[in-house]
DNA sequence: GTCGGATGTTCCCCTCTCCCGAACGAATTA
DNA sequence: TAATTCGTTCGGGAGAGGGGAACATCCGAC
């Protein structure tokens, strides 16, 4: 099937999907055996059995006790990762010092697949608990990350994300339609800054600013609170300086190669 | 062929090794198109392309101006692997305390296929600098961790690693056979902690204390410092100390499901 | 001790995947 | 506008890989 939102052919490999498919069953629940996987997954043991022999020779899974898990080998994956995408220290430093000046949860977000996922969070002093963590994705038309991230996108870029976007009402506040989403992103590039007032959870809100270079925009900086602290008049005011003062810092200290 | 030490089948996937050359190739070289890739790999460029289809597909990497990147699923996948792994918080907080303790490189690392992978990394003040980082890979033989954790794995489970090793002289000190080797892990399981004398890296010397549960040993903590200040008394008893007083929280605060 | 059930492993065969080569499009440069 | 590059698409033929069944191994139960 392989969604291909213009038609395009979108070959795919099958053995490379089942794969996956075990490497995400293995994610969710950790020491699984071949019979489980099999099952789980709706293949015989022996083809099971293969895939797993050769992660196990390629290092991403472990025998733990009686199954399998994934291997610390990822998390040598993901400091590469991070390295890949912009300045990773100083995105860090950032991010902590909004999160420690504000008490809020402060957090950096980037463009990938048409969603914003997290590259770094920070959680302040009084800080809400959410459930938003490094490397989770996030929709694009509720969050203020990704709003402002789209407002700064390349406009055909923009377009071919909500293009492809299904809009979900995820709270009462949530944006539902394309005209709805476009004329806030001309609200957020003419002042600068980007607003999830509650549209993605109940009771919180958010501030992001975008972070970019020459040409093209990185990601953006985000501070998140419940309503109770994010008045309106705050919202508009000291709130923006914070983010916005950050992600210039960002943006002055990231070195492009 | 598949190196398979014990002459097992291992019979192993060719398209899911291909994604995995790609995805290697990806980590150690940002950015790269289809045909370098092509190139790179000894592939046609349709093959690698219908493979960086699937792995986009599954969100495994992402196009980033001209070229593919990983995503930062990885670092989704990497919360989820540690959360897999015992009490990530507990060794966190036990490591971080050891270094900021001792001023030197506190470490916490498991066995993963015949080697030492390194699962937390603490700096202290006055640590060295080294290339060691979470989620590397190491020798058991050449490492306090991994002569450590040898000393305490189930009998079996270490012959067949020690069956599998190749010995490689790292530094002059380097133990270069099993029956030293194994001289080595009666000594560590009498006195209950490992040292690693410039063995792995010249002018650097470790100790290491193993964390264990009723039936097994989840893996091992340990300090690296200069030989100057992990001085012959220092390192027989203050600092076995340290990591044993580490190891033995972290035993305790870890809870088994 | 022995049986039954569950597991992981191996083998062989047949089909369908997937890798290649070549042609096509699109974009950039001269 | 031609020429070079890149990414993309397509069709075919070889061989890979998925399925099934038999084997091996380990367990607990009786």
């Amino acid at each position: 099937m392989t969604l291909t939102p213009d038609g395009r052919s979108g070959r795919t490999i099958r053995s490379v999907q089942i794969a996956f498919n075990i490497i995400e069953t293995l994610q969710e629940r950790d020491r699984i055996g071949v019979t489980e996987l099999a099952d789980e997954l709706g293949h015989s043991k022996s083809t099971v059995h293969s895939h797993l022999q050769t992660l196990e020779e390629r290092k991403i899974i472990v025998r733990d006790g009686d199954g399998y898990r994934l291997s610390l080998r990822i998390l040598d994956m993901a400091a590469d990762v991070r390295d890949q995408v912009g300045n990773y220290d100083v995105i860090q430093d950032e991010v902590e010092a909004l999160a420690a000046e504000t008490g809020e949860i402060a957090q950096f977000g980037l463009e990938e697949h048409g969603q914003v996922s997290y590259l770094y969070k920070a959680t302040g002093e009084r800080a809400v608990v959410t459930a938003s963590q490094v490397g989770m994705q996030q929709p694009m038309y509720s969050t203020s990350l990704g709003k402002t991230i789209l407002a700064y996108l390349p406009p055909e870029r923009t377009e071919e994300i909500v293009r492809n976007t299904e809009f979900e009402q995820i709270t009462s506040q949530t944006i539902t339609g394309p005209e709805e989403l476009y004329d806030e992103l001309e609200e957020i590039s003419e002042r600068g800054y980007g607003i999830d007032d509650e549209e993605n959870i109940e009771g919180l809100r958010c501030v992001a600013a975008p972070v970019r270079n020459e040409e093209t925009i990185l990601g953006a900086v985000s501070i998140t609170g419940p309503s109770s602290r994010f008045t309106d008049d705050r919202i508009h005011d000291e709130l923006p300086e914070y983010v916005t003062r950050a992600a210039n810092v960002i943006e002055l200290n990231t070195k492009f190669s």
